[in-house]
DNA sequence: CTTATTTCTTGTCATATGGCAAGATTTCTC
DNA sequence: GAGAAATCTTGCCATATGACAAGAAATAAG
């Protein structure tokens, strides 16, 4: 059980968030505060959550549903950059920060409920609440941490062998993802992945 | 001519950090407090830097040489993942921040004068002086901006354009540093870049 | 339920890049 | 400056993956 039943019961609804930052060492002051910027969004199934060319004003974090982000590169292709499921963060690092026009595109892959919170509201508790700096530096870092560890990979790895991972990292995605935004993850077409997937049931 | 002659004339030593911090907004009170902080370090040519294993304590500007930054794969293969030269700042991002062992080697392929700050000195600047914490968080996020764009590249992009693009952005390096490291920077064998090369000299 | 649309599979062939090895060249070392 | 070591080039062939197209299967739409 969370802990929010104790100490906000007003915020039941919200015990997404406090499992995701009790980690955390926050007191529940600090908690409340933080908690307590969060706003509820519904995206429904295909509803852009952010377009390329606009500039991230708030990011989310994901209580039910699946979302994709993703690239279109010069020729047009849509190359998938990122999944996201229960508890994950979405958020365009660049464009939040560094308050720009975004080269990404997030999309909800089914209905999805999500937590938002604002940039003016996010630098106000960055700015009075050491631990939430901490936070979020450590989520910034981590995004970082995984994105060189994919890029890696990328290199080192066979495409059969990024996508054992995925499963193994993420099997929900796997399963209920369109062939061809998976593979575009992994940097391969969808024939390739679906000659590597009937090569994998063999065996 | 940089601002530290007539801010801190003691500090002449340290123009390239006046250069590197000048462009963001700090008062000239913070630009001292900032810059004392820094210490000058040396490092000869292929002496180590970081070693996996170990955690980072401290991170470094570069004001001279060249400074190489790579990772060894499960199986012994060393894969560059990154070039510095002056003006660069030189951080494994997840071992400061998260306080745990690198996976990464950083290594001076010339030698090199490099500005250095430890941790603890870091956290105190993060925690009081505003404008460090923009500043900090705007390069953290800069390097993953050019790390998703070097990781969508190696998606569309065919080895060739990542050469080119790489003697575009950072021509010293490409003739500078061997074949081999620039190769797995690239991710292809030294092979396949020594006849890109040969290509491209034809054109 | 039926049709239309999208997604997935499979075949054939093309191509970028890798693996290995032998020389050639450059760079280090004494 | 001579020999050793490392780096770079090149040839030959192997292989992972791509491109394109045609069916098959699944999903969406009326």
């Amino acid at each position: 059980m969370s802990l929010s039943f104790r100490i906000i019961p007003a915020m039941n609804e919200k015990s997404i968030l406090t499992d995701i930052f009790s980690s955390k060492e926050f007191t529940r002051e600090e908690l409340t505060k933080i908690i307590t910027e969060f706003k509820k969004v519904e995206f429904s199934k295909n509803e852009y959550i952010l377009q390329q060319g606009n500039t991230a004003n708030q990011y989310w974090f994901v209580e039910s549903g699946y979302i994709r982000s993703f690239a279109i590169d010069i020729e047009g292709n849509d190359i998938t950059t990122g999944f996201y499921t229960k508890g994950d963060i979405v958020i365009d690092w660049p464009s939040f920060f560094l308050r720009i026009p975004t080269k990404e595109n997030i999309q909800a892959l089914t209905d999805c409920v999500c937590w938002q919170l604002g940039f003016q509201k996010f630098q106000e508790l960055f700015n009075t609440i050491e631990s939430f700096r901490e936070a979020g530096r450590t989520r910034l870092v981590g995004s970082y941490f995984a994105l060189k560890a994919k890029s890696i990979a990328m290199i080192t790895d066979h495409a059969k062998d990024r996508y054992l991972r995925l499963i193994r990292e993420k099997p929900q995605i796997a399963n209920s993802v369109s062939l061809k935004h998976i593979a575009t993850y992994l940097g391969i077409t969808d024939t390739s992945l679906s000659r590597i997937r009937k090569e994998i049931m063999k065996s």
